[in-house]
DNA sequence: ATATTTGCAAAGAGTTTGCATCATA
DNA sequence: TATGATGCAAACTCTTTGCAAATAT
């Protein structure tokens, strides 16, 4: 599926999901969920706002943060806590689930970001299910590592 | 094991660790030691800086932060970031690495954090340091999930 | 027309830091 | 006694909020 069609579906997604609860569709979140779709990987709140400066899009800081969330609540991105501080977006949609191999630095700061499937993990959960009789709505999983010097 | 000879060998932990580098052996720390291994379960800073106060002991908010750190590094807590916001912790030593199945209410808060242990991700982090040639140090499984209301 | 969304700046929450004081080695 | 640790408050970072102005319906 080509880009231009991953951005009509998720517009689309976008209008019914503000339809339904009748929500302004505003050039601000069309024009936001077009950038977040246009980034490649995983980024926190403050990369993304230099990102849409850079690249001509003047919203507001607070316009980012209530976008973000719409867009999480839309199912339209994911949202991270990979370690301390700042949460991490990235597009959903047509995304398939994955996991992350967060590589740390020295310090202990993310380096680098990888992602991965194990279909172990849909076993995992359906045991839990049936042992503990919840729901799981959804699951993280973050493998943190070093590289290795060899 | 009786929770007095957990006591005895974490503070043994702690001692090594800290004459290997030369750090103060003081009152707050094994003070604080007591306190975690004491406390039953998972606790942001703010619920354990009461929790202290509450059981008189004394000490300020930027200690208990450097001391968690302290006992981070010397492998005696784990630290979580479930969600937004507060880091969780809890004891680490004698305390098998688990697993966390969140249960969230209808507001998406945290209602419950269960513990539970799954072989499986071992076999998922053993494939992946092979396949991506890194070292695993550590990882978070977190299963979101809300109660069957049957 | 009117009520939601935006933008800005200020407030909040959690955490870290600077500095004087204290206490371990 | 000399340096690392503590305690306090201020600073800092990330996020949320209040309010006036803008705008979608």
């Amino acid at each position: 599926m080509g880009q231009q069609e991953v951005l009509k579906t998720v517009r689309e997604v976008l209008t019914k999901y503000m339809e339904a609860r009748q929500m302004r569709k505003t050039h601000e979140r069309y024009a936001l969920l077009e950038y977040v779709y246009n980034y490649d990987g995983h980024f926190d709140v403050d990369t993304f706002y230099k990102y849409l400066k850079e690249n001509g899009c003047n919203v507001s800081r607070a316009t980012v943060y209530n976008t973000l969330e719409v867009f999480l609540d839309a199912g339209l991105v994911r949202k991270h806590h990979f370690t301390d501080k700042t949460a991490h977006y990235e597009k959903a949609y047509f995304n398939k689930s994955h996991d992350h191999l967060i590589i740390l630095n020295e310090e202990g700061e993310i380096d680098e970001i990888l992602e991965f499937c194990n279909p172990r993990i849909e076993s995992i959960k359906s045991d839990l299910e049936k042992f503990m009789n919840v729901k799981i709505e959804d699951h993280d999983l973050y493998l943190y590592a070093k590289k290795k010097t060899k």
